[in-house]
DNA sequence: TTTTTCACTTTCCTTCGGGAAAGTGCTATA
DNA sequence: TATAGCACTTTCCCGAAGGAAAGTGAAAAA
């Protein structure tokens, strides 16, 4: 009997994680929605804000954020027409997932540094 | 004072989150770490519990878990030797980003059928 | 008039993840 | 004796990720 549950529990565990892993997996996706998150609205400001990124990686990560419904693209027109990029409020359903990937990196450092 | 502090905010959560998505990131750790995690020990029990992976992947994969301690592989002598897969306690610690994944993953799956 | 800024795009190229399929050396089972 | 299972390894291959560098078109600033 247990041996039945582990594997069902084991598929209910995987699908979802799947799921979520296919949004937002890959090494830039979290750390745009930070920027942007915590202020950064301009393309610049967001390259800047992410140290290693370029901006071929950048345009393309944001189109994808935004068919995801993460983020939004607001074009204000003007004699320069400014764009600029904000959080959908979707994207705050986020928020669990960072911090607990932000909590367990700092301690996974602390945990490196220690041993060497 | 607002705008320094973005940057700063910024970069301290992005930093950890990088070093976290390092470790986990990719398509097949988590599942891998669920599988044994449910108790799954056996290479070929862990290759059925996993939709999708091959033998290949999931060798390569659970040797750099191994590297990252999070999992151990235990060698059982005896006339065929044994060999099974556990979790180091060390792998207690990614609980709360699965079940965060795990809880955005359903919800996420809800909001698409939905939509369409 | 020249330079700079903004928000990208384009081109080229390398690396990495990962799939398919077959093989391997051993043992257990029929 | 032949087949199947276990725990992988090996080979070949492909597409996606992603880096470097230059270009682009408009407008603002010097």
């Amino acid at each position: 009997m247990a041996t039945k549950n582990a594997y069902c529990d084991c598929l209910e565990t995987i699908k979802p994680v799947r799921d979520a892993l296919d949004v937002i997996s890959g090494k830039w996706k979290l750390p745009i929605i930070i920027s942007v998150g915590v202020g950064n609205a301009r393309f610049t400001d967001i390259q800047d804000s992410i140290p290693g990124i370029t901006p071929k990686v950048l345009a393309k990560e944001l189109k994808e954020l935004e068919q995801h419904k993460l983020v939004k693209r607001i074009i204000t027109d003007g004699y320069p027409v400014r764009i600029s990029y904000k959080l959908e409020v979707y994207a705050d359903t986020l928020t669990p997932i960072i911090y607990s990937l932000k909590d367990w990196g700092v301690n996974h450092r602390k945990k490196i540094i220690q041993k060497e």
